[in-house]
DNA sequence: CATGAATGAGCCTTCATTCAT
DNA sequence: CATGAATGAAGGCTCATTCAT
């Protein structure tokens, strides 16, 4: 990569990172793009020369906050076979990317994709594309039969989210939190062993 | 009450319902005061007599959706005295109020306190206000002792919000998704009888 | 009409006749929305009030142009019988009125219907309404059978529209120069008298 | 001349070529100095080191189209002594030139000169120089004594240019066009044979 | 009580132009 | 010669709010 090609995807990133940053803290409408650009250090028209409108702003960030949350679960998930040890590595990198002050999966959470509604459809595809990712890890749960499976991730991710809301650093951090949420989960859903 | 005054809060409770069922639905930004004014059949300048600013609008609705949530779970709680039965009603209770068409209540839970800064603190109150309510039922509930009383209760509020998100009428009613959530964590988390 | 309903009116006029000025005058796009409201004494945002786009604006203009321009033709054509005559009193009522210092047919003749690609289909309809009644009249025009009845449609409509380009107020008014228009065709065109 | 300037003539001549096409068919004002440095192949900034200003370029386009149609004229009247078969003559050649695809001189007739106020001045003058020749050869008809001779050129060019908003290929062509034309006027104003 | 025209600050976006490389 | 990222003024439009009636 050269020098010149370096500095401007410097440039690009410092505007979405600017971008995630505003969006995840603020919302969607109620961040301006002057306030984007000035964090990145731009002018108003600046930022339209590399994204053609805060809708698009708005579905990079997206993009990207999938790539992160997906790379983060795919590598906790790696090495693991135990079902249920498996969720808990899904939900302790879900919960460290989503509270990170990185905010690119912040806003995944944070930002409904009705705010946007032009690319709303692109935004829930988006989400669900990680969702799916999570199902499959709950999927894979022995539990007992008269559990619902469905209504169980449904639970989890709820509870998982919204730490967004409530979460500050203090004596839980994601991962104790993570190891409470399926903990409490677990003790009344897993099949009893053969 | 004279039949003018109670016009008048015909006329006030109109403007009310449609900001609600527009905060619920799009979000506050996302609502202008002439969609309140239209859905209320009036002209956009009509809504300042009632209110002065669309900040208080939003205030009131909270006020109200408070209110509701509250009476309905005060209701559901009176006559039970079992802690778990009683978190079960009033999680029912919840889930009614915040899935049900009528929008006030389900204002608390889409529109965030920082989407009006002026006000956040007054609706931060007011959410807490009724958290404390619920986290009273939850204090009573008899929990092993390395149970964490604080998560369960931020979990279940989690878990219980985002139904807002996915809830479509079906198999499942508000009745059976809090006898789910609340079986769930019950199994774990019950001390054991003596 | 009611004093209110009557100030009303007057706003949009005067709005409608800023734009015609400045649309005759200086073209579409070179006209802007701020320059319409100071002309019409108002601020930006007012001309929002009275039509949702700029679009609209050269719409509505257009369809008043054409109001106009299709009155004055059908005022000069009542009470003449003789074809040519009644050629040479449209071509005047034309010229009278797409010289007049009134803006509205300047419009018609100076913007073209691409100006505003999103209703360039409607104002070439206007366009059209307004040319088929001339074409009527030229359709009466009793000519030698060798002549092309819509080429000199063409011709005149070309060489009339084209005194907005060079007319200035002197020795010829638009009565001379329609005058002079319909003998110059006529002269070489019209068919042997029986 | 050197291969390097070769190039360089190249590359300023597919500028002019882009930005006349643009200019001829969208509007001065409509055209983007991005449109005609994609069309010639260029990035955004590359215009600039050829031409200082997008006017620069207007005023090199109208250049060029002058020089192109009385080019056209000169060699369409070299050999024609005759004045009506002179005028005729004229007509075809302004006529194949203005519909032309080749866009130079279209954009005389399509882009007035004060869509560019800071160069209207000049642009009138070309114009001008244009019609200065055109009227020489008007100035050699033998008119009946009646006749406006300023009149006569006025309409005759109106209605020339005005082919540019109605002329498709189809049964006429540009010469058959200028026949026609030059034959409804001829017929009326021609002086008598002594 | 309510109106509805008007406000004016501010938003997203465009685009001719600049300039370091 | 050309680049391409960045500029910054300006444009169309939105919308919470005001106020004379």
């Amino acid at each position: 990569m050269t020098a010149v090609a370096q500095r401007a995807n410097n440039r690009v990133e410092a505007v979405l990172d600017a971008a995630a940053e505003h969006f995840a803290t603020k919302g969607f409408k109620e961040t301006t793009t002057r306030d984007i650009a000035a964090a990145a250090d731009m002018l108003p028209g600046s930022i339209y020369y590399h994204f053609a409108t805060k809708d698009d702003l708005l579905l990079a960030v997206y993009e990207e906050g999938v790539r992160r949350i997906e790379d983060a679960v795919e590598t906790a998930v790696s090495d693991i076979e135990a079902p249920w040890e498996q969720l808990e590595a899904v939900m302790r990198a879900h919960l460290e990317t989503i509270l990170s002050p990185t905010a690119y999966a912040r806003v995944l959470i944070r930002v409904l994709p009705d705010s946007a509604p032009k690319i709303a459809g692109q935004l829930k595809s988006l989400r669900d594309s990680y969702e799916r990712r999570v199902a499959a890890v709950v999927d894979r749960l022995p539990l007992r039969p008269e559990a619902d499976r469905n209504l169980l991730r449904l639970f989890i991710m709820g509870a998982a989210n919204h730490t967004q809301v409530w979460y500050r650093p203090g004596p839980h951090t994601p991962a104790t939190i993570a190891a409470e949420l399926v903990r409490m989960f677990r003790g009344s859903l897993e099949a009893e062993a053969a």
